[in-house]
RNA sequence: UGGGAGGUCGUUCAAUGGUAGGACACGCGGCUCUGGACCGUGUAAUCGGGGUUCGAAUCCCUGCCUCCCAGCCA
């Protein structure tokens, strides 16, 4: 949140918008021009309704990144207008997940539900203005005077209902005299209105359910379109984002602001919603992956929500990178899924302490070194951090290495161990391969017979001469055993939502997303780690510690991989033949 | 079909009448006790057609394509 380095321009009256994004350069004009007293206000207005996702942190980036590059503030609203849905667990897991993202709205934060009252006064003020009334038509009916795109609506039959009629009934419907659905107040706009939102769409409805914050105080509740500009002018909010979708209600909104007595004008500016390549981000068929069973609940490290790729060991700080980096715009699209991992190597890479961990464990025995013995060697715990220090691993005559580091038939470009090959021992010793050994049932490989060159410790020769590979490994006897699951998309396609006809979005679910491996060793120092300790296993990736880890049995899931250069080159030689 | 909004490297975002640039991805090279990181380098784009202009991604006209809207959801 430190990249303005933009003071320097001080003659100039008018500082460049030049490369801010075309909201950013709409608040600059703004303020410049003294417009809302040079103030800067936003809001960030979630439903509480389910889980905070990736494009959630988008729009909260946007609003809170913007009130602090202009010295303005950002609300937390929980825009709880619809009893049906929402709820105080998702209202808390809401601001914490704002918290963990790291943003800070001061007193500013508040309950659409805490302006019935008022909301209801301004509902008030449009009938007694003759802008509203209450109408007797049913669900159904009202879409079928709503007309079609290309043809106009009708008048409602109640729409020249009295004042004093319509005010006698509102009153009647908030007292809870009329059942769900019969009745709704709308705003009197425009029947023939291009605009489908602007043909007197509803403002209130009957909703006789208790509401999770005001209880059974209402069973009328207001609609969107209206809570929305209202809440906004109450919080003197300067800047009101919202996402594409919105683009064609901003004359209701508008209108609303411009009927009503309020304190302030904020003005609504629309953005393009985040995609993310092979994942689904949208409240609903989160929900549905989570209730089918697709995924183990909201914090499933394969969910796109903020509590999913925080157990999955991702920081607030690469998602904030990452919303840093994919820009806002008008323009929808769907931004590669590398781009938030590069975001995550990123920052990981700077602060995760290295460890050994073997994922799938190969037994390798040191023919040549001492049965009982046992040393220490040294490991860098960070090479991007001096500061991290060092750490001391035990070393003995048994290890496990990785399985995948051993071939006994080894392709061109291949430096790892293989029948009479050299290697190095991260830190410790130079190895080679003498023996393979193997199951004499399945011909399986279940343990190489190496002898090492005590000269090398430390993982230096003497004599100068080289390795070309350089492997971790885990002392087999000191080691701790662990659980580890390896995470895929959870969609196989590009975009899972461009279904064909008759289709659906998880006919593309990926069912190789969850990989669990059991019987990994990592070295000691991992012992206890408590859950979301993050780590760099060593030419494997970053992993956090689980949830579901305890003393006797660790659990740890992978971030992210590491850049995996000889994948790529063993493909293309794969894709040569 | 009516209304609204979009279309720039493979992806994403810039360039606001004056050399089309960054990031990711990809390729090549270097360095390396992580085939990581890092360093260097390269490939690669203005939806089509007209016009205005010394000069157009940008302004005008026209065509094409994509997205959103017919909840008493947000």
């Amino acid at each position: 949140m430190s990249n303005d380095k933009t003071s320097e321009t001080e003659g100039a009256e008018a500082p460049s918008t030049s490369g801010l994004d075309f909201i950013r350069q709409i608040v600059a004009e703004d303020q410049q021009r003294g417009k809302h007293d040079g103030r800067v206000h936003t809001r960030f207005p979630p439903e509480p309704n389910g889980y905070l996702h990736i494009g959630h942190a988008k729009s909260i980036c946007l609003n809170f990144g913007l009130a602090t590059e202009h010295g303005g503030r950002c609300n937390l609203r929980m825009d709880d207008t619809n009893p049906t849905t929402e709820s105080e667990e998702y209202a808390r897991a809401i601001e914490e997940d704002v918290k963990w993202l790291g943003f800070d709205w001061g007193e500013g934060f508040y309950y659409a539900s805490d302006y019935f009252e008022q909301l209801h006064e301004y509902a008030l003020q449009l009938i007694r203005d003759g802008r509203a009334y209450v109408c007797d038509l049913r669900g159904k009916e009202v879409s079928e005077y709503r007309g079609l795109w290309n043809e106009p609506g009708r008048d409602s039959p109640y729409r020249t209902r009295s004042i004093e009629e319509n005010l006698d009934l509102f009153a009647r419907m908030r007292a809870g005299e009329f059942e769900d659905g019969s009745r709704t107040l709308r705003a009197k706009i425009d029947m023939a209105s291009p605009n489908m939102n602007l043909r007197d769409p509803a403002i209130y409805r009957i909703r006789r359910v208790p509401h999770y914050r005001s209880g059974s105080d209402w069973c009328i509740y207001p609609m969107y379109d209206f809570t929305h500009p209202l809440s906004d002018a109450l919080e003197d909010i300067t800047h009101s984002l919202c996402t594409l979708e919105f683009e064609d209600h901003r004359p209701l909104y508008d209108w609303f602001l411009e009927h009503v007595d309020v304190p302030s004008r904020p003005r609504q500016i629309e953005f393009a919603r985040l995609n993310l390549s092979y994942t689904v981000l949208s409240k609903r068929k989160l929900l549905e992956l989570v209730e089918e069973g697709h995924v183990s609940g909201w914090d499933d490290p394969r969910m796109p929500t903020l509590v999913g790729f925080r157990r999955r060991g991702y920081t607030p700080e690469a998602i904030r990178d990452f919303c840093d980096r994919i820009g806002i715009a008008k323009a929808n699209s769907i931004v590669s899924i590398a781009q938030l991992q590069d975001s995550v190597r990123q920052d990981l890479n700077q602060s995760a302490p290295r460890v050994m961990g073997v994922l799938r464990p190969l037994k390798v025995v040191i023919d040549n070194y001492p049965e009982e013995q046992v040393e220490e060697v040294e490991a860098v715990n960070n090479p991007e951090d001096e500061s991290a220090g060092t750490r001391p691993l035990p070393f003995s005559r048994e290890l496990y290495v990785e399985r995948t580091d051993f071939r006994e038939d080894p392709p061109k470009k291949y430096f790892r161990l293989a029948p009479g090959r050299e290697v190095r021992l991260r830190y410790a010793y130079f190895i080679t391969c003498q023996e393979v050994i193997k199951d004499p049932e399945t011909g399986e490989v279940v343990e190489l017979r190496c002898t090492y060159d005590p000269e090398t410790r430390g993982g230096y020769a003497p004599d100068g001469r080289k390795v070309r590979g350089t492997i971790h490994w885990v002392s087999a006897s000191h080691a701790v055993e662990a659980e580890v699951r390896l995470y895929d998309h959870l969609f196989t396609k590009i975009n899972p939502e461009d279904v064909d006809e008759g289709g659906s979005y998880n006919d593309a679910l990926n069912p190789e997303s969850l990989e669990t491996l059991t019987g990994c060793r990592v070295e000691p120092s991992l012992a206890g780690a408590p859950p979301g300790h993050r780590v760099q296993f060593e030419r494997q990736g970053y992993f956090c510690v689980d949830v579901d880890s305890r003393d006797d049995r660790l659990v740890v899931n992978r971030t992210v991989t590491l850049r995996d250069t000889w994948a790529k080159i063993e493909k293309a030689q794969g894709q040569s033949k």
